[in-house]
DNA sequence: TATGAATGAGTATTCATTCAT
DNA sequence: AATGAATGAATACTCATTCAT
């Protein structure tokens, strides 16, 4: 076969044919993704299996591993995804704004926001598997790394303009992710204790004493 | 039987032999608490089981049912003695202090120790188990319920004395708390990220965040 | 309660449903003994699972974790049962015999024939699990030691009475052991080459064998 | 097609594209065979799976079924070329010398020296699958009958030259075979009982109890 | 020739809980 | 007060094999 030669009527209708079953390949994937999704929604990261996620697809359980190693593999898969809606989420938020403390005003809110519109989510990504963001490597341009780089960046930013008083971007990162965290992990433990309206309040709070605080 | 008679000898026996039972009782219950919490410090809440509770102490695993009503139970007795030591914990380090703002300092260190101490009581007494928690009734006199008024009552203590600017204690006080709680948090999920030394910075950053925001 | 005192009637119906319960124990054991030998005859100790013998036995899976820690456990407890009745089996063909050299052809006889009476027993014993009677300590009591020191006071009093030449008795049992079990083992797993009737030509030469070089 | 015309272009390109596929075929086979022979190796017979073969030369494991129709025909497949070599270890061993009974002592030496360097290819060879040494015709050049030949024709060539006593070659043969048998089969299924030194003075034993019995 | 997709059957093991004694 | 017996449900995972392409 002539490599620059045109497709004969078969290569491409072979071509077709793999990309066909590729794409359909890559829907299973993200059908189990998105059952897997819903499950932890429902039962929580404990009442997670592969069985279960197997079963609401229709597919064995055998299926599954196919197209992920193990439960892990999954999992992480999962969380690759859910990493990518949050760092998404974030920049969604704080792209469009230039003021630096309402950069970082508007990246509190879509933390605390997706946090408690995805609590489950939350809950693994930052609690149950706190592994899966620790193995992160700094140089990786994952998601789970994307995310934190956005604060990260924010922070930088309000520092280099001025409007945050100087210091370690690290470290002051770090604060107000303990700070992000702190409000979201606790609406979500004891939401009956921590309302949403109390966290409205919170979030508040929380914005005063770093303006007053930090600037 | 009369209440007011006095007691026959064989009401006395009787008695006697409750209370020893009573006693014995309480023994072996707290033989079983003690073994769940030895557990959950070594499994943590996932690997936490009744079968191995029981093991551990040598009777049978139905023998639990006669103290706890079920799993649940247990886990909550637990929890009762955790918020116990908690509160403790956090008394302890409070009340020798009169200065309003070194009382707030070394309650939030006490917090923090304590749950880098204890990590996987933490756990399960603030994420795990947020339901527990939450069951408290403000009017109780619980443990869980006094380790939030230790809280209450010290950033009362510090707004009365002028030390904290004037606020809605709840409102400030569930702030702190998010804050702490955050921080430990991350500690706990991600300890390779967030190490004992970055603890201490952040905790550091956070108390002056505190004074010059709050005070 | 007295020590010396004769039972009372309750203590005496308690003692009795105690024993009866515990020989219905035994009982059950004893029945998932006998069903794992069966499956062991019937399908090999490859097609050997837990659960076939719950099966067979009509009790759930989880019931065997009852009696035996694991399916090793089970199958060593098996394996004991076998080595006993091997150890019986030889000892009750060479007891009743005084001439040394009768006494050492009704062993071998006799251990052949236990091989292949019970080949796929004989097959876990020596050939699939060959770890169990590896890990025997000489100075234990039990059957599969008990086995083989049947063989060596064969050999040793053969020698001793001059009926056998002078040498190593370790060495020489090594060898006659190792002859029974390369004829057995070759009948097991070749029958149909290795039929009854060669087994029983190539015992009788091994015999003479021995015979003419070991005398 | 005429089968005496000479053959035109097309047909011996045609017949040069046959036969590189068909060397590639048998590269292929060899390499699975190969693949399957180091799995032995490694897992022993219970882990070996198709799975793993597959994985272990890139391919599919749907294609192992191109090549072999299913597990059991591998492992055949396997056997032969255990077989083969088997058989030619013994022929080296014993080609060279033309002393009867020294022939015979490199026989044994060789075939012991063979299991205990391939303990888990011999353990299938003879132990786990003897069906396939079974299913061998007599009439057949194969492997695993060649192997049996050399110890056949070494026995006889003993008997004919005077060197050992007349008697019936398959029964002898049949006897050597279960002895050598026995202590490879004994070495490698309690390897801490039958160490490397005993075997080395049973086989010396055993050489002593043939020459004395049998010459 | 080679593979991708899929599955059904099977494995050992753990767990919380109930019931009768 | 304590237990022994028993279970049903669940779990992750592996395997040989088939089928259509």
């Amino acid at each position: 076969m002539n490599a620059a030669s045109k497709p004969t009527r078969v290569q491409r209708l072979s071509q077709a044919s793999r990309q066909r079953r590729e794409s359909e390949k890559q829907e299973l994937r993200h059908a189990i993704l998105q059952a897997a999704s819903d499950l932890f929604v429902e039962r929580g990261y404990e009442g997670f299996s592969l069985r279960q996620v197997a079963e609401r697809i229709g597919y064995s359980p055998t299926t599954i591993y196919l197209y992920f190693a193990d439960k892990d593999s999954l999992i992480f898969a999962l969380l690759d995804d859910a990493f990518d809606q949050f760092g998404t989420a974030l920049r969604q938020a704080t792209d469009p704004i230039t003021d630096p403390l309402a950069k970082l005003e508007a990246l509190g809110r879509a933390y605390v926001r997706f946090g408690l519109t995805h609590p489950l989510h939350y809950q693994v990504m930052f609690v149950m598997r706190g592994d899966f963001l620790q193995q992160a490597r700094a140089a990786e341009t994952e998601p789970r790394i994307a995310s934190f780089r956005v604060l990260r960046d924010t922070v930088a930013y309000a520092i280099a303009s001025g409007s945050l008083r100087p210091g370690d971007v690290d470290a002051i990162s770090l604060l107000l992710w303990a700070i992000m965290h702190g409000i979201v992990s606790l609406a979500i433990s004891m939401p009956l204790i921590v309302t949403p309206e109390r966290v409205a309040e919170v979030e508040q709070d929380a914005l005063m004493l770093i303006w007053r605080g930090l600037t």
